[in-house]
DNA sequence: ACCTGAACACCGTTCAAGT
DNA sequence: ACCTGAACACCGTTCAAGT
């Protein structure tokens, strides 16, 4: 929520047109990838292609529009847990559901990594995830479920690494990556922590990211 | 090696744009990744695109011969790691090793995870690779260092988790995924286990997943 | 045998013409 | 304002013409 403060109200069959790109995408994408065409999608939808881009600058805009919708799901499934009994399983389930839910949609898999960094809107919902995945694990933290040394961007990414080998064994076993949670569980808790080798990432190293993928798309177009 | 017996050598200048081509397509893939145009590759090369096509009937199998020569480094630095004295620190040398390799590859990181169970000579690379695992998991389990329920799948697939993580971050912190590896190592540890919720990956299942790749395959073709 | 680049099919993007 | 599809540039792949 509050991703843009929308200008004016879209006319009656645009708005009808926007919402039946946005689904027609969303299932092609989460069906067969990335890769599918603007004119498949735009078919789909029962568009003209010029509608779907007068919508969407660029194909890659369309994709960070259903990366944002995923990353809200998420957020607002983080948000829930916050409620929950156990702040250890709470964090936990916070870590599977979001595998689940990018194994299940094969575009956001392939698509996430090179996305986040690249647009604002996307950027800020990516933000809202990271603020409950940090209230999730302080809270965790403080039960003494969850080794210290770790934060927020540490169990993202152990997160995304999960989704990305759960997703190219998806078809054969489509719930194998629950054994590399447990053996990634396992090594969060506190008494099996061990030092790390390396500092955590900072929020000036995130910036950074995030300008070199901007400069890095710019100069691509 | 012994991925194929040779017919017939190639002439001496087909040779020398085989090697050309190689050269110009592991360096274009590691910088830029695997979506630089195939004219770029032939320039860089300086043959034609005709040439490249000869030798590689699609740019696909380019890609694959290059995940070749990469897996076939891995399996060598596993087979030195067998004659380390200490066995458990050897399974993290490799672990590490893996990754360190992906990560230094743009290219490679983007192509492992499709041409894996597409390609003939892949899926030979890839189960040396795989062989070689075997060994030094078994080994560290036999040593206590390693966890009993795990088998080499799951080290390849964490290895190939964690690679995918690092990548994403490597521009702005190149080392940052040793931190995840430390946490798996951690849950790798035997006495941080949990039990597992899901049996591991069978052979039938890694066969049923190249059996699929390659309908997929034939498919777009 | 092997090399080459013009030609083809396909895909993302633009835009002139329509309502 | 918005919709559309023909037109354009680009990329992987093929193939006729050359050595």
């Amino acid at each position: 929520m509050a991703t843009q403060s929308e200008p004016r109200p879209l006319r009656i069959d645009a708005e009808r047109n926007l919402r039946r790109l946005l689904d027609a995408a969303a299932e092609a994408f989460a069906e067969e990838g990335i890769e599918v065409s603007v004119a498949e999608i735009a078919r789909r939808a029962e568009v003209g292609k010029g509608t779907l881009f007068r919508r969407f600058p660029t194909k890659g805009h369309l994709i960070a529009a259903l990366v944002v919708a995923r990353f809200d799901e998420l957020a607002a499934d983080g948000r829930e847990l916050l409620d929950a009994e156990d702040p250890g399983a709470a964090m936990h389930a916070f870590l599977r559901d979001g595998i689940r839910m990018q194994v299940a949609d094969r575009g956001f898999c392939q698509a996430a990594g090179e996305v986040v960094g690249t647009f604002d809107n996307v950027n800020a919902a990516h933000d809202e995830v990271f603020d409950v995945t940090e209230r999730l694990l302080v809270r965790a933290q403080k039960a003494g479920a969850m080794r210290k040394d770790i934060n927020a961007f540490d169990i993202l990414a152990l997160q995304y690494a999960c989704a990305q080998a759960g997703t190219v064994l998806q078809d054969v076993a489509p719930d194998i990556w629950e054994r590399y949670v447990d053996v990634i569980v396992d090594g969060l808790r506190p008494n099996a922590a061990h030092p790390l080798s390396h500092p955590p990432l900072t929020q000036a190293q995130v910036e950074k990211l995030h300008a070199i993928k901007k400069k890095r798309q710019a100069a691509s177009a």
